[in-house]
DNA sequence: TCATATCCATGATCTAGATCAATTAAAGCT
DNA sequence: AGCTTTAATTGATCTAGATCATGGATATGA
């Protein structure tokens, strides 16, 4: 996740320095939510922490084997899975706190491709480990549990998104959930950096880069947003909300 | 799910008849799987497997408090979401073993609709007690776990399919998905009938219903399939599968 | 059993958004 | 700093599939 100017970075030094969970700026998003202290430190010592990720880089590559799942803490991520013949299709953006690698569980293998979109760093927790302590820690499975059902909740907005709406329609869907993230992390609601290119956006959403970009250019336009290569302001929230349907 | 005549009828009375975990034909698909006999008896007293639901009847409906999760006994189910000015997206259709309700568990509501698309049973599974329960069983939080992941990676596939495919693709892909499973439930994978609507298939791949009854009458000149109204048998597999991609 | 509603098939037409093409603007590299 | 590659914008054209329209087939129900 980037910065802007005038947001304070409750995020920045994550990538640099050991921070254990209980003094985590993530700590209401993540995992060991509700988890007392000495699970706490059960988990912490389970997790690596010591990844970080350039523009591009990998996480994991589709079809090799489940080990472990990350949480985002620093940066952001797109997760792909491709048909055999090459297309692929963005099945998500991830930010801080949030988890990638959740579908690969039942089948010991991931089943996406994962890749930094920007400098990043992620919480490594394998899973077999993770289990282990789930065992004596039913607060955990619950958590899990959750974290799970809430992308599965995601995942069915997103069909109806793909399915139903028109492209304006899926843009302002776009925007306003990623500033609804933005904004649960203590970022600007109305402001921040698109962190993913044009063309990852339109393959999310459906549609081709060309409508993507004529679809910023209009809003700008009408008053809607204003962009600047990779930053934007959202200008007009209600319009935008009322875009939606 | 239906019968066709030359199948043999696994599942035929389980909306009949009282059956336990242990003696039901569903048990290696189901959430028991893996549990010691003690365990599985202690899951069987809390399952409600009372209901029975008539084609249309809703099994739950969004925006109401989330209870408990369901298991389709018998029969088949779709679930749909809408947006706020009621069009609506069919993100699933449901078959005996599959669980359905999955998504609700994070905010404690059902925020999809649950609609019998024929005769159905389910079992109920109350979700406060099935976490009592999972305490001290920690094989059913990871049967648990592995169901949640199990869906979200179909939901990835659908999002691929909605937001890459071209229509003939994505009905031939439908129509693989079901064969798939009905196959695996001991059921023709060639042969079986389709419970749901045109229209509901149609919403569910993003496509208008004029265009799946097209394709419907293409794939038959072209010899891939025979269809007489809901019954339908897949004659050519591999011509399908290339369909694909 | 007849009536009425819903579902399905097929043809004719239209359109949102894809594709193609050319230009400009940013990022990376050496 | 300049060179090369990749990303983004904008316009012109095309097309897959939506929409509109009609008639036939299947259910539902008094």
């Amino acid at each position: 996740m980037s910065n802007v100017d005038n947001v304070a970075p409750l995020f920045k030094d994550l990538a640099d320095h050991y921070v254990a969970c209980q003094d985590c700026s993530l700590y209401r998003f993540c995992l060991p939510l509700g988890l007392h202290s000495r699970d706490l430190q059960l988990l912490d010592k389970i997790i690596k922490r010591s990844q970080t990720y350039k523009r591009g880089q990998p996480l994991f590559a589709a079809e090799t084997e489940f080990t472990s799942l990350y949480v985002v803490r620093s940066g952001s991520f797109k997760t792909t899975i491709s048909t055999s013949n090459g297309r692929d299709q963005v099945t998500g953006f991830y930010f801080p706190g949030e988890f990638i690698g959740l579908d690969a569980i039942h089948q010991q293998t991931y089943k996406s491709n994962a890749k930094a979109l920007e400098s990043s760093s992620v919480c490594e927790l394998p899973f077999d480990n993770l289990q282990e302590l789930g065992k004596e820690m039913p607060q955990l499975q619950v958590q899990l549990l959750t974290r799970l059902s809430k992308e599965l909740a995601g995942d069915k907005g997103l069909m109806l998104l793909l399915g139903k709406k028109a492209a304006d329609e899926k843009l302002a869907t776009f925007l306003l959930s990623l500033s609804q993230r933005f904004k649960e992390r203590g970022f600007s609601a109305a402001e921040f950096q698109l962190s993913m290119s044009r063309g990852d956006i339109a393959n999310h959403l459906g549609l081709a880069v060309e409508t993507v970009s004529r679809l910023f250019s209009r809003f700008q336009d009408e008053g809607l947003i204003t962009i600047t290569g990779k930053a934007i302001a959202l200008k007009d929230m209600e319009k935008l909300q009322s875009l939606c349907e």
